[in-house]
DNA sequence: TGCTACCTACCTTCTAGTAGGAAGCCCGTC
DNA sequence: GACGGGCTTCCTACTAGAAGGTAGGTAGCA
């Protein structure tokens, strides 16, 4: 409980790497307990099945998320956009985490276990909520420019930077993804410089 | 060879579907086998490894893409965009092909055998020329204004588009797609009305 | 004593893939 | 036109290994 990483917290961290590599049906509990360190019978004792392993991640992942946010709530809705994106294309640039767990499982939604999906759906909601409320104030503040509703526009951002994660992964340039998300937020400015 | 629908595409075309639920590695042979009602090993017969076989149906994916985009060359650009949207919004609703199988196995890229990451990657090819070149007409025309290059238009309208079918997929929504790509369009159509 | 964390050893089911054979069909040739 | 290869297609039967998961035990600690 107060060590600096536990063993639950490894075998989550793990299996988001492997998660973000291959997906719910693309890493196995050998994987993780291989790299670990740990043997496959400790993971059950952890986490009883894959579900609940996955359900635990996505959910930690969504919290992990809204901290973060909640973290740049003080910023400049613009700068706030900007500090989203260019914390994935940071991301994606040096290949440490190159992809949204919850994009990556959203795909694969029609088979995976109920109780994930209800997480994944939820992390969906957040940034939704998140964004649009961001792009409101933009609005409102006249420092961001609107072609529809803020949750339009937001759905939108959402939309264009995981499609912009999933076309970086298919040409394998991580350039590709800040080529897309840049005129994103451009378009999003009010006055161009 | 002259036949109206031969083992081998009952074979591709079942395994498509797994593939646009599941991805890679989200089907067997086991799952195409009850599906088509022949033998596991008879699959074995047609396409030696499962690795050929989402090679080949993905290589038929993009054949099959090719053709329909060319067939859409006659008309206004414009309308070639709503035309390629509405295609999907229509699949996508009426839950029969609820995904582009390029992009479900993009995000799977890193567990994916190379050869069927080389078809994935060429169908990216095909779809951004196509938009750039169809864009590019627009704005020559008139009738589309763009905020960047063409190619950036074209790379920006694949992801946005991609990334619609993934929240469409993470809401449980089919509505989102739509959404979330009509705006898209309007976007660039130079007169707003 | 009881709990946590981990272990060995095992289970069942599923995985892709193989070996080898049977049925049908085309095609040449005697 | 009957015979016999050879080819295609599909089959039964099988394999080795990997999958998720369980049973039951041990070591350390409070």
């Amino acid at each position: 409980m107060s060590n600096l990483a536990t063993t639950s917290d490894n075998i989550l961290r793990c299996a988001r790497s492997l998660i973000i590599a291959g997906g719910y049906n693309g890493f196995s509990y050998a994987d993780i307990s291989e790299a670990v360190g740990i043997r496959k019978a400790s993971i059950h004792h952890h986490f009883p099945g894959k579900a609940d392993l996955v359900r635990t991640l996505v959910a930690r992942y969504r919290e992990d998320t809204e901290a973060a946010l909640a973290h740049l709530a003080l910023q400049e809705p613009i700068d706030q956009l900007r500090a989203y994106t260019e914390y994935w294309a940071a991301c994606i640039g040096d290949g440490s985490r190159p992809f949204c767990v919850c994009a990556l499982l959203a795909s694969e939604i029609p088979v995976l276990p109920p109780e994930v999906v209800l997480e994944v759906r939820e992390y969906f909601r957040l940034l939704s909520a998140w964004l649009t409320s961001v792009i409101e104030r933009g609005a409102k503040q006249g420092t961001l420019k609107l072609s529809g509703t803020a949750r339009s526009e937001a759905e939108t951002f959402i939309a264009t930077v995981h499609g912009a994660m999933l076309s970086a992964r298919a040409y394998g340039d991580p350039a590709v993804f800040a080529a897309v998300t840049q005129p994103l937020i451009e378009r999003l400015t009010a006055a161009r410089q």
